[in-house]
DNA sequence: ATGCTTATTGCATTCGAATGCAAAAAGTCG
DNA sequence: CGACTTTTTGCATTCGAATGCAATAAGCAT
């Protein structure tokens, strides 16, 4: 409980110098002579002081904190998401402040609002939609904003994305090449911009096949909702079934394969093909073993981190960056 | 890129009272009438302002941050722990900083460098252990720190866990009442405590019931290395080879079950029982199915933030608490 | 109204470090 | 060695909000 701080001007008192010498040797660019920079160090080091953030933040006006805010952490691509980017912009000497923020809009106006008040550098929201308020308000502050995984028509907000119709596309092409003629899709949150443009790309390919869709549901990126949609899919008569479905997501399609197989009792690829989105690790284990279209996360964290450090370093403006991945083939569909 | 800053002077200005004045209508408990707070929270609401939560903890001395440290998110029972300790801070009023920090020593400390230099009001570490010269930093600026799922001897910190000795008794208890005699323990990474103590009582109960595991092998709590160990197990000659695994936690167990089923073309539990720890969601499906011991995270979380904030506001000191779960038993593992 | 208590308010200072400015020291050149 | 340039250094101020203290206003009883 003693509660021992350390000033910079009590460091400045030992090393025989004054305060703005301190500040001076911790300070980056700034004029010190080697004689009193090894003085205060040592003084640093002997009475273990470190600069204090907070004050340092209050006077520069740059905290090199970005505020990252992340929606849920139970579909598997968000921690990898997270991890990579805490993992880039810790890299870039930055600190980051992960806040979890379901997908209430009032939750993340909150988070939003709280991240401005601690002053951070920028933010990165991923799989999260903004208000055009709090656009507004973080344009005002001049704090950049990059959305991770989600898109949004605002040219203030910079985005990074995968090409999710040209990935939706892919993936009905694949089915219909299989010899799919009975293709359903569970797609991903319609109040996503993923969700619509992975369904989008679907639509088209099925439709330049000349082709219908079985079925064209929301699964709400949930697991649950997934699992009933599948029941759904096969309780009516026969000639409704599908022979092959796509799902907006990898979450939703492990939901999916096991409804088929362990309550429906049917096989997969044998009876139902099954393809996802993302490509998280998961995909790639034996128990499931799915066939998927790539989010190259890795690609998309670089973008994402370089386009947030141009905007607030200077000379960068918002971008809009699509990024695309390949179609992962696996076990859980057809090959045709 | 208009950067407009509202202060509270600015505020002031407009409600035509003095700083002091807008500080107190902004200061829970300070004294301001009804008409000024009125006029001063209308003239805030006017221009946008919020106060400067850096300027106010640099004063206060109270940030109301808790730095949160996170080795890593692969194994799912982390980022469930950080969501739900998130969401519980986040309800007590703090803001929650998320640094993640592989197992390195030396990261680790980097990073709690930084949560100090940040004058954040304590520390959560989940699964990561912290050196003896990082615990006396904290402790000399009076930085409570809470252990999640760490156990380390040393008073001045505070842990929550859950009864590791007791738990892997009882797994190995239920794994010779149901027959087996060659049961081998995949054990969680003998670095940690978690994975020394889950040993233990997985030794005891064995030698209390006169039995010699097959085999006890550190599987790191790495997915890879857990397969690895489970190939070594099985290509001995027959009478070596175990009848049930006991694996250190879930995640690896995961692992064990692929290999087992997928490259060594076995069943579970026909051929070989396996049981888990952890408990965490990926178990409860089909496709794993697995018994396994409950961490009860919840009942973590609370205690681990209660002890945190009781030592925050004054009257805390260090606890180390144990919480014990259930065995959850599913399909995984022969019943007796 | 008068005297006294209590609630508001403003002034000035504080937190800890960074920085413009001018003085002082060190370095350079002829 | 003197004149002049370049570095170092300290002083004083600044960032934005909170707070002790003293002054002022409001509230109340007589």
């Amino acid at each position: 409980m003693a509660n021992e701080k350390v000033t910079s001007a009590q460091v400045a008192a030992l090393a025989g110098v004054s305060q703005s010498a301190v500040s001076r040797v911790f300070t980056p660019g700034a004029s010190a002579s080697r004689k009193t920079a090894e003085r205060v160090r040592a003084a640093a080091e002997a009475l273990g002081y470190r600069p204090n953030a907070l004050a340092r933040g209050l006077i520069t006006g740059r905290t090199r904190m970005i505020g990252l805010i992340v929606a849920y952490l139970d579909n598997q691509f968000y921690p990898v998401a997270l991890e990579l980017l805490s993992r880039a912009l810790q890299e870039k000497g930055y600190h980051i402040l992960v806040f979890m923020a379901g997908n209430s809009t009032e939750k993340i106006s909150e988070v939003m609002g709280e991240l401005l008040d601690y002053q951070v550098d920028g933010i990165i929201t991923a799989s999260v939609a903004i208000s055009n308020d709090l656009t507004s308000r973080c344009a005002a502050a001049g704090i950049p904003v990059v959305m991770f995984n989600r898109g949004q028509d605002d040219v203030r907000l910079s985005e990074v994305t995968s090409d999710n119709v040209s990935g939706g596309r892919r993936a009905a092409e694949f089915l219909l090449q299989a010899g799919h003629r009975r293709i359903a899709h569970v797609m991903g949150w319609q109040g996503s911009s993923t969700g619509r443009d992975r369904a989008e790309g679907f639509r088209q390919a099925m439709d330049a096949a000349g082709q219908k869709p079985v079925a064209l549901i929301d699964g709400m990126y949930s697991r649950e909702t997934a699992a009933a949609v599948t029941q759904d899919l096969f309780t009516g008569s026969d000639p409704a079934r599908p022979d092959a479905i796509f799902v907006g997501n990898d979450h939703m399609a492990f939901a999916v394969m096991d409804t088929l197989r362990f309550d429906l009792g049917l096989t997969v690829p044998g009876d139902v093909s099954v393809v996802g989105y993302d490509d998280v690790p998961l995909a790639a284990w034996p128990a499931y073993d799915l066939t998927t279209i790539r989010q190259p996360v890795r690609r998309m964290v670089d973008a994402t981190v370089d386009a947030l450090i141009a905007q607030i370093e200077g000379d960068g403006v918002p971008r809009k960056l699509q990024i695309d991945g390949p179609l992962i083939i696996r076990g859980s569909a057809r090959i045709g």
